[in-house]
RNA sequence: GGGGCGGUAGUUCAAUUGGUUAGAGCACCGGCCUGUCACGCCGGAAGUUGCGGGUUCGAGUCCCGUCCGCCCCGCCA
């Protein structure tokens, strides 16, 4: 490029700038060869810009200018000159003008791309991402990732000036075995022993509010060894916050802050605070989840005391074990028929296990259709009816099973019919805090178990049921809910070690287990812990919905796939001998077949 | 770990009940073309039908196994 330096991108050509020279580097995005005059439209950053070769104003330009192909890469120097009326190019923001050339430089050729650079593709992902440099030439991805980067600065321009410190914490650091599975990386100082990647900076992030830096935030990668989806990602980013000294007002409105600028500033998406607030009972009881889109207009309602007493084994056996009933009420639903109803029984039964999926219509006169009423007291009946309001066009859902079950599948039908049928408020956003969450719940073996996870510290007047009701401790945790997606989440943290110690014993651990995994942190926190707290904001997640898409490797500039590979990279591969003996690591023989 | 959908030319797709030489659009290559903007016209090249095995006179098509991509459940905050 010796000489010759870039004036311009192209999307700064303009007509202000008629008559005057400019030089542009880019890629050839497409090529009209006319025999005479050869359109070429340049592409840079994702603005096209069109520039002209005449014969007659350099030949020999001219002549090379039939050399080029889709994705060389060129600079030209030339006159900006105003289109005539009859070739303004209304689709082009840069339409009414063009560059006539007088000098190109050819600075590397290309391979033809495997798809075409344009906004819409029909290319299937595992093209894309084999060819993710072709792939993030285009549009979505340029803007996608230009969003990113706007939200980036929205994000430490709130912290900042709310005197945040950005500061960093090891990749490298320890295993531990709550939460999701780790990505272990082997010590070659130490053979037999492995540092892993981390989970979140929780822990780290706590010990520097002891160390007394008050306000911090990150913007941090994340690691969690465990099966992707579409909103799910072997590594992601994660706004990480903490402050000292504060409660969960205070915390809330710093979400809140940044929420609302951070989709201001990239997106140009206005939410308004404060944020509505929802209790963990309510969400769970009204809409089955926790993380509800409340912009889907159907409710669930809990039937389960109408059928204590009931002759309907199915429904009493599961009340009697400690389940509930549950059902997602529908009226006007005449267009769901009996082949939608079966449909909807068989995915539900396959796809969620569900043991059922039982259901009431009333027809227009009024009568009850339904495959399990016939088992129904006459009281039964009018406790159904009146809690759910039953009238002529009705159709009503059921689930008996385990709370958690019941309402996971309640709670997706609830979304998928509600969206389906159009009962939807007509508003682009729907965000909303979840509060008062219990500290723990049982798990699968009834034990009690975090909810979050095991530093969220329990609302003050609930310390003393840690003793004897822990079941029905508050935690000070709440998340960040937009459009149904978890974004964030954020708690008070444990700040003084007995009650910490106390909610690991309550998790079942021994005093040599919570030392052996958090003495350090125990340690810390009698070493002069101020009462703390903060959130961790899904970031992936938030560019995803700003930029109004449903994959993260859509906001993602390197993506992994389900099952964890870099197609392009080729990750992940394996290492050669001499690599696995230097870190002390010998792989079993390699299974053969049989 | 489980369920579903998919894999044919660089790419997106087609190929009757198992039947001749696996076709088409775009891209690519060559030629022509001075106002196009998905330029146009003429011609050409292009295939391990994901991989391995089986059934059959004959397999893109049927069977078994396996790999890969996507969606979902489990898992994961």
């Amino acid at each position: 490029m010796q000489g010759l330096r870039r004036t311009h991108s192209a999307r700064e050509i303009v007509p202000e700038l008629i008559g005057r020279e400019v030089v542009l580097t880019g890629w050839v995005h497409r090529r009209r060869d006319h025999g005479g005059v050869i359109f070429v439209d340049l592409r840079d950053r994702g603005e096209i810009v069109q520039v002209v070769f005449k014969p007659e104003l350099s030949p020999e330009t001219h002549a090379r200018a039939g050399d080029l192909r889709s994705e060389y890469v060129i600079l030209v120097r030339g006159e900006v000159r105003r289109r005539s009326e009859d070739t303004i190019n209304p689709k082009m923001a840069t339409g009414e003008v063009e560059v006539d050339v007088l000098e190109l430089r050819i600075l590397n050729r290309a391979t033809p791309p495997p798809f075409p650079i344009e906004d819409e593709i029909e290319a299937d992902e595992a093209t894309r991402l084999r060819h993710r440099i072709h792939d993030l030439r285009r549009g979505p991805l340029q803007r996608a990732l230009t969003l990113r980067h706007n939200l980036y600065q929205s994000v430490r321009r709130t912290l900042t000036r709310n005197e945040f410190l950005e500061i960093e914490t090891p990749f490298l650091g320890k295993s531990t075995p709550e939460g999701a599975r780790d990505f272990l990386v082997p010590s070659r100082l130490h053979h037999g022993e492995f540092y892993a990647l981390p989970q979140s900076p929780q822990v780290m992030k706590q010990l520097l509010m002891i160390a007394g830096f008050d306000r911090y935030f990150q913007i941090a990668r994340c690691f969690r060894d465990e099966d992707q989806r579409a909103d799910r990602q072997l590594e992601f980013t994660q706004i990480d916050l903490e402050m000292s000294f504060t409660d969960v007002e205070e915390v809330l409105g710093i979400l809140e802050e940044i929420t609302v600028r951070g989709s201001a500033d990239a997106a140009g998406v206005e939410l308004t605070a404060p944020f509505r607030r929802l209790s963990y009972a309510d969400a769970m009881a009204r809409y089955g989840s926790d993380k509800p889109d409340t912009r889907v207009l159907l409710e669930l309602v809990d039937v389960t005391d109408a059928f204590r007493e009931s002759e309907f084994r199915a429904f009493r056996a599961n009340v009697d074990a400690g389940g509930i009933v549950k059902c997602l009420p529908i009226h006007d639903a005449a267009e769901l028929g009996r082949g939608a109803i079966d449909r909807l029984e068989k995915f539900v039964k396959k796809e969620l296990g569900a043991k059922g999926l039982a259901w009431i219509r009333v027809n227009d006169d009024g009568s009850w259709q339904s495959p399990i009423v016939k088992f129904f007291s006459e009281s039964e009946k009018a406790a159904i009816a009146a809690a759910t309001e039953l009238r002529p066009g009705s159709l009503v859902f059921f689930q008996a099973d385990t709370a958690p079950r019941a309402n996971g599948i309640l709670s997706r039908l609830r979304e998928d019919l509600g969206r389906q049928l159009g009962r939807v408020e007509d508003r682009p956003w729907d965000v909303l805090f979840v509060v008062d969450f219990p500290l723990f719940e049982p798990d699968d073996e009834g034990r009690l178990t975090y909810v979050h996870q095991p530093f969220v510290a329990p609302v003050e007047e609930d310390i003393p049921l840690l003793d004897s009701e822990p079941e029905r401790v508050r935690g000070t945790h709440y998340d960040v809910v937009l459009n149904g997606v978890e974004l964030g989440s954020g708690s008070l943290r444990n700040h003084r070690s007995d009650v910490q110690r106390k909610i690991f014993e309550i998790m079942g651990y021994s005093k040599e287990e919570s030392e052996a995994r958090f003495g350090f942190l125990l340690n810390a926190l009698d070493s002069g812990a101020p009462p703390h707290g903060g959130f961790a904001f899904g970031y992936d997640r938030w560019v995803m919905l700003l930029a109004g898409l449903d994959s993260l490797r859509d906001v993602i500039a390197f993506p992994k796939t389900q099952r964890g590979q870099d197609l392009l990279l080729d990750a992940p591969t394996p290492v050669g001998p001499e690599q696995l003996s230097e870190l002390g690591i010998t792989l079993p023989p390699a299974e053969t077949e049989p």
